[in-house]
DNA sequence: TTTGCACTGTTAAAGTAATAACAAACTATG
DNA sequence: CATAGTTTGTTATTACTTTAACAGTGCAAA
């Protein structure tokens, strides 16, 4: 895969390729070894273009007969989102929902595993919750560096959000997950993602409402 | 407000009206009566036309010389997201994220409250968590059938995604948002938002692998 | 009074993403 | 061997969203 190409692929669709790879890796484990377009489109529930579309600007040719080889496609996206050494990722703010992701994905990802929390309340600081170690934050900047932690998810409150990000930065985290209701910035070359729950639930209602 | 123009808001629209008002509650409480766009723009990390032109298209008119009315704007975006009767919302799957959005969201809007929590586990049925009593599964129909409940927020393992969104559907749910990797089908007229953890953080590791 | 500045509100343009359309290739079948 | 039926790969079109451009307005200060 060309380094050119890859950065023209839609954000949109390298969300697609991680919701496709998990996809593929369920059929893969049932056996199954070929997967047409339209199979796919099925399971995530949009249509077979977008999934051929998608698979076109990653270069990926499928068989006119049998559709695409469902290990060959893993290995390709595998390729383009992985990182092949491995990236690791702290959470800031071992909460309820810090603790919530900390299980969730422990040992999910190969390649992509959450080593270290971070929190300020002495009573979690020690810890270790659900086999990642809750550390101080004040220690953040040495444990960053020396476990080569590249990622950052915040879920420390609202208020601590600005803060929190700015010191990520400074640490030399490379991309923030911000759960956080408080929008953050930062500068030029960290990539960053907010998702904000409390607005969704908000869209949610609204369209209930309207939908009435 | 008219009905006609409400349907012709965008979505995203809609997810920023919520998050100014979120931001404009903040400001009204420290005392601020008026604000500009620029400032809205800034506290969320967006452009000042963006705000204007979504403020536009609710209709909503500021001064030229001080700006928007705090007061008067969250009144008309509250007429505009809120249901004035209030809405009930279920959590289905009182796990570790189940819980966290149970206690996150207790009494955080007057208009939206989670009500009921539904579960298979007997450990966890008859129990209630910060304040939001969990059912079993089996009870739903009849629950949300007396409650009203109109929105539910799935919180199931991925493998039993699919059959909970159907069940919700039968019982009368009218809004959906799944927080599982599964993706589900509603029929017409059911609105649906699902939000993938995983595939979050697989994109900022992949734009973090690239910036390198 | 008039000129300049700092806003708002609206229309126009650009950029991004999804959908549609269709040619090309392969296979099974009569 | 021709033909119908599928499926892929690509280009064209349409829809959606953001950004830009700019006219209009009120105020302050010259
Ligand atoms: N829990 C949810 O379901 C949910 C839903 C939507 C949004 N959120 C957001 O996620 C964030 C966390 O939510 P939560 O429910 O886990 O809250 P929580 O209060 O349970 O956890 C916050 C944690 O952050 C720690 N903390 C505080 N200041 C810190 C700092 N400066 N540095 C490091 N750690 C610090 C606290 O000690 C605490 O452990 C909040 O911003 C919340 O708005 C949570
Ligand atoms: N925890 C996270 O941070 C996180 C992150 C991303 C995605 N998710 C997704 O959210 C979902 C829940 O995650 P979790 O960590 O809370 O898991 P969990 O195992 O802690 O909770 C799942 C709960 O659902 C209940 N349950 C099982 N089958 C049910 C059924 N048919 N009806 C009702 N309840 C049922 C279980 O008893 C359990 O209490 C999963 O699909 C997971 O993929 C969670």
């Amino acid at each position: 895969m060309k380094q050119e190409l890859i950065k023209k692929i839609p954000h949109k669709t390298i969300e697609r390729l991680s919701q496709y790879r998990r996809a593929l890796l369920l059929c893969y484990d049932k056996g199954q070894t070929y997967i047409f377009s339209h199979e796919i489109a099925n399971i995530q529930h949009i249509t077979a273009v977008q999934v051929r579309r998608d698979l076109m600007l990653i270069g990926y040719s499928g068989n006119l007969r049998r559709g695409y080889n469902i290990k060959d496609l893993i290995d390709l996206i595998s390729e383009i989102i992985d990182n092949p050494d491995g990236q690791k990722v702290a959470v800031f703010g071992m909460g309820n929902l810090g603790r919530a992701l900390s299980k969730y994905f422990k040992d999910r990802r190969e390649k992509l595993s959450i080593v270290a929390g971070f929190d300020v309340n002495p009573d979690k600081v020690g810890k270790s919750y659900y086999g990642v170690p809750c550390f101080h934050i004040d220690d953040a900047k040495e444990i960053i560096a020396r476990e080569g932690i590249k990622i950052g998810i915040i879920t420390v409150p609202g208020a601590y959000a600005v803060e929190t990000a700015k010191l990520l930065v400074e640490y030399g985290i490379k991309g923030i997950l911000n759960y956080t209701p408080t929008p953050v910035e930062v500068p030029e070359g960290i990539f960053l993602e907010e998702y904000d729950m409390v607005t969704s639930l908000e869209k949610v209602a609204f369209y209930v409402k309207e939908a009435k």
